[in-house]
DNA sequence: GCATAATTCAAACAAACGTTTGATTGATAT
DNA sequence: ATATCAATCAAACGTTTGTTTGAATTATGC
């Protein structure tokens, strides 16, 4: 039973020819609306070959999860390591930089946007937990680097706050199309940096002790 | 060919039992993830029911979608026109807490968010194309009044700042269970309150026209 | 009570699904 | 060249899917 889960050199563009076809597609049609038939067809290969690279559509999946979230995180992980070596007090404006100018960058895949989109809100649990661990580094070292940069909030408070710029993250690129030309990049950079006002000014505000009425 | 569409008196509670079953399905397995055989299943109706009284899959969660949007969409335009009503000068604050509030209230159908949650994440494109048409006139309205609120910032970055804050929404009622006990309404009405504040301040802010680096 | 329509039911339909099998081809190393 | 392993292939497996059918049951109007 020779299952690779990591091949050489052979025919490893196989591998990614169906990596980039069950990309598409699941942007397209989410998890569950794309068949294995589809990917294999699209992709050009044997149906049986996404079980013999994979081991089933899961594991599929969860690759292609992987191949998106890690250099984007890995970015967001190296740029927020930089301000902390370079100076002692950090802005809440270049943290969140950190977090959200790699979604306008042009050196990731592609699709890495409309990818998250659809996997975060995938209804199952098996996904859910993939992404959720490949997100989980960052969401921590960000969370503490905003509590140092705001210390006038509370953390839990910066927590949850935390949680609606990634709400908002998550919406926009769902605006953001499936293909990048160069006309919306400047669009895309435009609207990630309304992004990060929004997100400065909400996660700074203090919240009023008192309402009226 | 009978089909009903809009019963009477009869045995509408086989309707509505359906109702309730797909809408607990749809919030745990999401839409494509839900067959109509389990549908059927937990309402305790026959198979052949579901097709009978919605005229298909489609139809039935159209049916969802429209019994859960519906009353909570009403009652933001209610809030909002009170309030267009009484004074001539609405802060921001008060519209959001007209959109956002009916999420923590207690005599709406309880499942609303989740709801909500999973069906605006979906791929499908006409059940996209529903919840878009049932929330579009809010929408309008609501940024139509927060452009009157908030006359220093431009409309077009009003919409987006919008489109951010209802991403929060959505993000935020994903975190909710899909049940309403008394412990966590406290939590819900703390976690909504924070939504507004976050709200608020991005919504206010001030784009800074030159950023340093 | 009787005719008529509305509703429920068991059963079956074809289609699509993920997965497995076993043979076949390709490359690699001895 | 030959043995060995990796990779591709056509074909089939058993389930599950949404939908349809036609008979049986229930309610409704007169």
């Amino acid at each position: 039973m020779p299952t690779p889960e990591s091949s050489k050199s052979a025919s490893a563009d196989t591998r990614e020819r169906i990596l980039d076809a069950a990309e598409l597609l699941l942007i397209e049609k989410g998890c569950g609306g794309t068949s294995l038939r589809a990917i294999a067809s699209s992709a050009n290969v044997n149906l049986a070959a996404t079980n013999y690279h994979f081991g089933g559509k899961e594991g599929l999946f969860a690759a292609v999860i992987h191949r998106c979230a890690r250099p984007i995180n890995e970015q967001r992980l190296a740029s927020l390591d930089m301000l902390e070596a370079q100076q002692s007090h950090i802005s809440t404006r270049e943290i969140l930089k950190a977090l959200l100018d790699p979604l306008a960058s042009n050196n990731l895949p592609e699709h890495l946007p409309a990818v998250m989109n659809r996997v975060t809100s995938e209804p199952d649990e098996n996904l859910r937990a993939i992404v959720q661990a490949e997100f989980s580094e960052v969401s921590s070292r960000f969370i503490a680097a905003l509590t140092r940069a705001i210390p006038q909030v509370e953390e839990e408070e910066i927590s949850l706050r935390f949680y609606f710029v990634i709400g908002s993250m998550l919406h926009l690129v769902g605006l953001f199309g499936p293909l990048t030309t160069a006309e919306n990049d400047n669009t895309r950079t435009q609207k990630i940096n309304a992004l990060v006002n929004f997100g400065v000014a909400g996660l700074e505000t203090e919240s009023p002790t008192n309402i009226h009425s």
